[in-house]
DNA sequence: ACAAAGTGTTAGGTTTACCTTACAATTCTC
DNA sequence: GAGAATTGTAAGGTAAACCTAACACTTTGT
């Protein structure tokens, strides 16, 4: 019933998003700061920010902040992008605090599919838009 | 921001579910049937009864159908509830094929937390009683 | 009942993603 | 500008979850 597949690796999604989360703040980072960010040690960080590298989605020379290249930057929005989805329903429509609602979407963004989450992020916006309507009906029973 | 959890093995709860399907349909399970249905080596699937053995989940011995005790039949129906509250929620609220909704909740079904699984449930509970009445907002506008 | 087919286990291997320790290189601070 | 603090990396290790190959045991079919 549940035959598994597994094609990319999670948790250079995790590193990607907070590069891109810097980059939105305009923070510099380097890679101890992120090592801090995700509670992993800083040699950890140093062989993934390698893989990053060589997959042209960062640029990194040591002691200097990292940053997103262009498909880096791309990947990294998409990540974020569907985070964000995840949350936005979690909080308004399912109504759960901000920092559940933040959990759960870090763990699940790296494994929904993308159709799910199109559906998803269209209910959102309609349940948005009527959400009083819609609370009525909850009421009248 | 997204920083490490995880305590429990999704994999074995693969396993476990799929054991309580066949108890469910009342059909013998053996290793070998299990390597096939969950598309996993015997070798590694011998190794990872030993493990639900050892944690006092199923009971088993080398030829025969494998069983449930009476821990490992609870922990089976919690992971099958989430399964389906996942599923139900794609396919009813966002009109997922029953395919990709199951594919999806496979995953998604290890790692959500059990209060928004448990807020999803009302919800989706509470769409399908007034399935009509929200589809007139969707035309409405 | 015995050969063929199916099932289970062991041994040894791979990969991934982490870790600690130790050291090297850089940056900060006075 | 020199010592202290920080940052980065290399080496070697661990654990989980998988794999193949080989072999042993059990069941099935005639």
């Amino acid at each position: 019933m549940c035959a598994k597949t597994q094609t990319l690796s999670s948790g250079l999604e995790d590193y990607l998003e907070e590069i891109y989360i810097a980059h939105l703040n305009d923070t510099p980072l380097k890679g101890a700061e992120l090592a801090r960010k995700l509670n992993i040690s800083r040699a950890s960080v140093s062989e993934a920010l390698s893989k990053l590298v060589s997959r042209d989605l960062i640029k990194y020379n040591s002691y200097e902040a990292i940053s997103l290249t262009r498909k880096g930057l791309e990947d990294a929005q998409k990540v974020y992008a569907k985070h964000h989805i995840l949350k936005n329903f979690f909080e308004e429509v399912l109504e759960i605090t901000a920092e559940e609602a933040s959990e759960n979407a870090c763990k699940i963004e790296h494994i929904i599919s993308q159709n799910v989450l199109n559906k998803m992020n269209n209910f959102t916006d309609f349940y948005k838009k009527n959400r009083e309507s819609i609370k009525n009906l909850k009421k009248d029973k």
